[in-house]
DNA sequence: ACCACGCAGTCAGGTCCGTTGCAGGTTGTC
DNA sequence: GACAACCTGCAACGGACCTGACTGCGTGGT
């Protein structure tokens, strides 16, 4: 069950969203403004996701949104646009894995988007690695031992991870863990799991990065 | 490689994932509407998996994918929805192994999820042998053990797995395991063959991989 | 405005290992 | 026994990978 959390000024769209995703299955946890939304969807609020108005009365989503990230929120944001705002820089928060719907919207659509955006951020199960991935926290776990990892080591060693005891090819992995289709240098993925099997072993993780001699790379 | 079937009215989003796609070495089948698809898409057309937008000018995609699955073709099937598209139900077809992205979508995405999705698809085939040749890992098993293989040594096994049983020509199996024409000493390939025995010693494998003299190689 | 810091990405050099073919021994066939 | 086909061990080559350091960029604090 995902746990979502709201941040809508107008009653009405905050009804129907509530509705919609409490029919849906998922939890909802409510914000009426920026300064309920810092108090409520912070980094413990166990939330799984965000969606944020861009036109709150007393902030601006986006605001809201980088108040959150930095209080250590990085759960995946939709950020809802009245019809009539200016769209400039509009794609650009679409960056870092949050998206946008324009107002009004159909709410079938919202509710693909917020599963869309949790299935993108879900945790690896523990289970299948021996590795805990917290995307809240952009780290690793194992046992009491954690380490922190940039956004970027995370998103590969999530999508090797996700992919635990088989071999991950190395353009899948840059597709993973470079969205937008940016074209990378290919030793920078060299470098990133060298980053990520040293932090790996700080930790002691039962677990091996190998690499696949022109394959790619597999967790164990 | 991977025959991907693709059924998009839009030439442009045609254009973009075929390219896409050829690229990272698959091959595309294109039908441009549900009548198209039905036709070359069907059971028989070699697919291994099937991109569907919902929104076709005659067609529903879920309907072309019932149409196909009802003639027989069980690819698995990504969806594309669109941007403002109503979508009620949409998550019900995600059961099935099959799944979606949301346009506008990054290439990158589309590319993983398909790849995701053969791979799911692709059970390791029990074969005849009692080997279990799995391309994911670049390994065979044989009960519980395993043992790596690199990439030449897991292609000419596996084509000679391929016919357990039949002698596999010299010639057959050297251009199974050098695909584009590559010309090899003759010895190279018993220095392979050896190196295959080796490793299938080191499993227990119930097998033996036979020279008949003069003519190839058998599996047994 | 400035600086400190952390992250992303690149570069150069070194190391490793998959691939290949050679040399010499062994087996099978006539 | 003679010859060919095959097996075995080994060593060279080259590309793939690893490593450590460096640059540039953006962010946050002073």
């Amino acid at each position: 069950m995902t746990v979502v959390g709201i941040c809508e000024d107008d009653p009405d769209v905050r009804r129907v969203l509530t509705d919609a995703l409490k029919m849906n299955g998922h939890r909802v946890v409510i914000a009426r403004n920026g300064r309920e939304a810092v108090e409520n969807l912070g980094r413990h609020s166990g939330v799984d996701v965000l969606v944020l108005d861009i036109g709150l009365p007393d902030a601006d989503g986006r605001d809201v949104c980088q108040a959150l990230r930095s209080g250590g929120q990085h759960a995946p944001a939709l950020f809802l646009t009245a019809f009539d705002a200016v769209h400039d820089r509009v794609s650009g928060f679409r960056s870092g894995g949050d998206d946008y719907v324009v107002k009004p919207f159909a709410i079938a659509e919202v509710l693909v988007r917020i599963e869309s955006l949790v299935r993108r951020s879900r945790p690896v199960p523990a289970s299948t690695s021996g590795l805990a991935l917290d995307p809240e926290r952009l780290s690793v776990r194992v046992g009491d031992r954690e380490v922190a990892l940039t956004p970027t080591e995370f998103r590969l060693l999530g999508a090797i991870a996700a992919e635990a005891g088989n071999v991950v090819r190395r353009r899948t992995a840059v597709a993973a863990a470079w969205p937008d289709g940016a074209i990378v240098n290919e030793n920078t993925i060299d470098s990133y799991v060298r980053r990520i099997r040293v932090k790996l072993a700080t930790i002691d993780a039962p677990v091996e990065l190998t690499t696949v001699r022109g394959v790619g790379f597999s967790l164990r």
